[in-house]
DNA sequence: TTCTTCATGTAATTAGTTACATGATTGA
DNA sequence: TCAATCATGTAACTAATTACATGAAGAA
């Protein structure tokens, strides 16, 4: 069994895309595109290469149909792929890993101008606003009928809310960052942060605290 | 100067970091697991490769002092290497990406027991506090004047700023989420979305469309 | 009929990870 | 003085991307 742990999170997304029915590879590319990739973002050769891997495994068949002269390959799920399938949704997996290139260039401000930073910091609200629009022309297509996706409601809104507060957030957070960045002297490594900004993180932060009631000690300050 | 294109943005993460002050290999390994991997997660192994890059293409040096019978090197950035960098940090960037396994779970839910699902987002918030956890005590950490950026704070705290948001984010969506997947029946796959639910989402998304005031053309509703 | 876009792939390259190896230091 | 952990790397492997090539279909 040691060849079932080839089988990556990637395998399982073409997996789970052949489980809901059988696609071409350049359809499994457009879903990529429109849907999938926003959470699982893979180059197009990926999902020419992974699905031979799953007819290898047993876990997918391919067809060739002919178009024209040349032929065009279908791959659907065997019944021994929709095991491997459950049997990967019964585990656990793993949290939201982040890149985020543009809050790196923010961490390192201080070796840039701040003219950089706030342009930086544009673009962020920029791409969310536009990942929120491409997020509501999808929507609003699901909605009209299109996609063979209807009877996936109930999961897609799901995946819909997450996207949505996650662009939503991405924007107030450049929206919030632009304004204490508008505040920094001209030269950033000479920028300070206020401590009633850090506290007002900090409470932020306090979301996940049990919420017993603190023994008062006084008039004391953060960090006591 | 094709040499230029060769610098990933992995290479500038170094880099930035060894514009803040020269370290050795390991303190930027320890470095990345503290702060930088929240937002540009790398393996150790990248963290011993990226700086020889840099002192081939000149905008590193690299000393070795021994520790014992066994040499340790230390990098420092060039002025040729803050100059790259400034020059990196003035083009806008990429805005982030996400990978999320246990959403791409959500999204084949149906393949699988209602069970699954839900044991799948109490990870995901078990995730969300874990790390919010983490986050406070690196802050913490910061606040008692531990670490070589105390100047850097008014950059620290954006990002923590950023941090912070998206691990309530999760831990809030994923309550969100679990309340739906309650409601659903046994079997997933006959789980059904309510119109009123997809309609709040529609609301949710609506933040960033100009609030020019809509004709009414009558009571008309969703995608009129 | 030619140009553009859709569709279907392969090849070459690179970025990144996992696994391994071993010296130094510290504390029981 | 032994075990555990800190520290410093290398080697082998694999996942993933970029670039390329070309046939089919539809529009001008």
């Amino acid at each position: 069994m040691s060849r079932g742990s080839t089988l990556t999170t990637t395998s399982f997304a073409i997996l789970g895309l052949l489980a809901v029915q059988p696609w071409s590879t350049y359809e499994l590319t457009r879903q990529m595109d429109r849907s999938l990739g926003r959470i699982w973002p893979r180059a197009q050769s990926k999902l020419y290469e992974e699905p031979k891997k799953l007819v290898e495994l047993g876990l997918a068949e391919a067809s060739t149909e002919p178009v024209g002269r040349r032929p065009r390959t279908v791959y659907a799920i065997t019944a021994a792929g929709r095991r491997a399938l459950a049997g990967w949704l019964a585990e656990p997996g793993a949290g939201p890993v982040i890149e985020f290139e543009q809050l790196l260039k923010i961490f390192f401000a201080e070796q840039g101008t701040r003219a950089d930073a706030l342009a930086t910091l544009a673009a962020a609200h920029a791409w969310a606003v536009e990942r929120n629009e491409d997020n509501l022309v999808a929507a609003r297509e699901y909605q009209a009928g299109a996609g063979p996706f209807q009877h996936r409601a109930a999961q897609n809104v799901l995946i819909g809310a997450f996207l949505v507060e996650f662009y939503r957030m991405v924007a107030e957070w450049a929206d919030w960052a632009t304004e204490q960045v508008e505040g920094w002297p001209q030269d950033p490594s000479r920028a300070i942060a206020e401590p009633a900004l850090l506290a007002e993180v900090g409470r932020r932060a306090d979301w996940d605290r049990p919420r017993v009631p603190l023994t008062r000690r006084g008039p004391s300050g953060i960090g006591d």
